[in-house]
DNA sequence: CCTCAAATTTGACCGACATCAGGATAGCCC
DNA sequence: GGGCTATCCTGATGTCGGTCAAATTTGAGG
């Protein structure tokens, strides 16, 4: 398992092309060479193989390198959530700390590269290096804030704003990347788009076509160009009128 | 606003009752001499007034005393999500850490008295206790597997499994605090519990009365006794007939 | 006790989304 | 290429919960 290519070899968070998204904090010199060893290894995870499951044991967090990922709960009766799709530079697995093991499942959507930073590693890192420490809760801290934001779209946005919110903040976080603003390719399928918004898949192809209808957007299968970014705005927003 | 009431007079959390609920770590005396001065200050809130709200600065967690919360998260467009209900022994606050300033509103439902404690302070102890370190990480891991399962609530459930699913968590929670497991006062009006659950007050209204009616459970304005709370389990998780 | 506002309940009706079903398309393996 | 399965789209119909409205209850304050 030993990846013997000599560019990743050496992982080093300090050398990381993602570390401004990852770990977006000033270090002095010794503080990240203290850093480069939070990364226990690397870990490849197949296109529908999972990164860790409900119920197994917690030992690290995870930094997506490359790849693109869903996070799921079950109930007991067998309904399934999606809670969320994470890309690269994101970090997933803070659901197993509190009771030692994981509640969710983390599926790559397509073929990913993951850190594995144990977390034991990162409690003894933090203690010595506060900003590592407060960069740790505010990694916490989003993604409850992150939540809190899906609850007020479950909770209170009909299907068109449902969609259109999911696809400009995925089109937001690839630009964030480096991507277009303006095209994306969605790596899930319309019934995980509608776990994560809960709506049923023909919904989800309903809306996007009526968005098309509209000229909103254009779709092909997965592939989405957005024509109209601010008539998606304001379908989250609706303007009142004078 | 100093309290000169002797008993609450020094705050401290190795006398405090609530310890076991709020602060549930093995700690050396040392440890726990150390632990009494993460908080600041009491803080006493009136009923229907906020103890933070969106946009405000963010200095420390609060951990609650006595009273009963809901924070909430509100769109551009005025619209507004109850995102939880807190009691005795919960921390809030945890939204604020991320942006360093708050992104929701904590409201008391009743008069509440809370332990301010700066974060800042919360940091620079848990450098020093590791079990302390630890904790603050569960506590934020487990607001965001609570949230995971309001997300399974809001995205797949219908108004009879949510306000079940609530009814019994409600109802858990305060068992734990040595209140009944069958009877409970809510603290929040219909409007609230329909904002939490993604339902419109009518509804909620008209799901207590179908309780009521298959006499499942008592209610008299917010006095509610569960009368039978298997079956409020199986609406949850409906036994697969053979 | 009376008044008034807020909260709750209940009914009638409606609409958004779910469900069920059929067919089209794309991607994959042989 | 040909067959197969996943995925996706679209139509017809149904239903749960929303909306609107009115009556009732409760609690606060005079």
């Amino acid at each position: 398992m030993r990846d013997m290519n000599p560019q990743t070899l050496k992982v080093a968070c300090s050398t990381c092309n993602l570390r401004e998204l990852c770990m977006p904090i000033d270090l002095s010199k010794e503080e990240l060479d203290r850093i480069d060893d939070l990364v226990g290894a690397r870990r490849k995870i197949k296109r529908g193989t999972t990164l860790f499951r409900n119920g197994e044991k917690f030992t690290s967090l995870y930094a997506i390198r490359t790849g693109f990922f869903k996070t799921c709960v079950a109930s007991e009766d067998g309904r399934d959530q999606v809670t969320g799709f994470q890309m690269a530079g994101e970090v997933v697995g803070l659901d197993g700390i509190v009771n030692d093991h994981h509640t969710c499942d983390a599926v790559a959507l397509e073929d990913a590269e993951v850190c594995v930073m144990p977390f034991d590693r990162i409690e003894e890192f933090s203690r010595e290096v506060h900003s590592l420490q407060h960069h740790v809760h505010k990694i916490m801290s989003r993604e409850i804030v992150r939540e809190h934001g899906v609850m007020l779209l479950l909770g209170s946005m009909r299907a068109e704003e449902r969609l259109a919110t999911f696809l400009l903040n995925l089109v937001q976080r690839l630009h964030t990347r480096g991507f277009s603003q303006s095209e994306l390719i969605l790596r899930m399928t319309r019934e995980e788009i509608g776990s994560f918004l809960g709506l049923k898949l023909e919904t989800v192809s309903r809306t996007f076509s009526r968005f098309v209808e509209d000229g909103i957007v254009e779709v092909k299968q997965r592939h989405v160009r957005i024509l109209n970014p601010g008539a998606l705005r304001d379908i989250i927003n609706p303007k009142a009128p004078i």
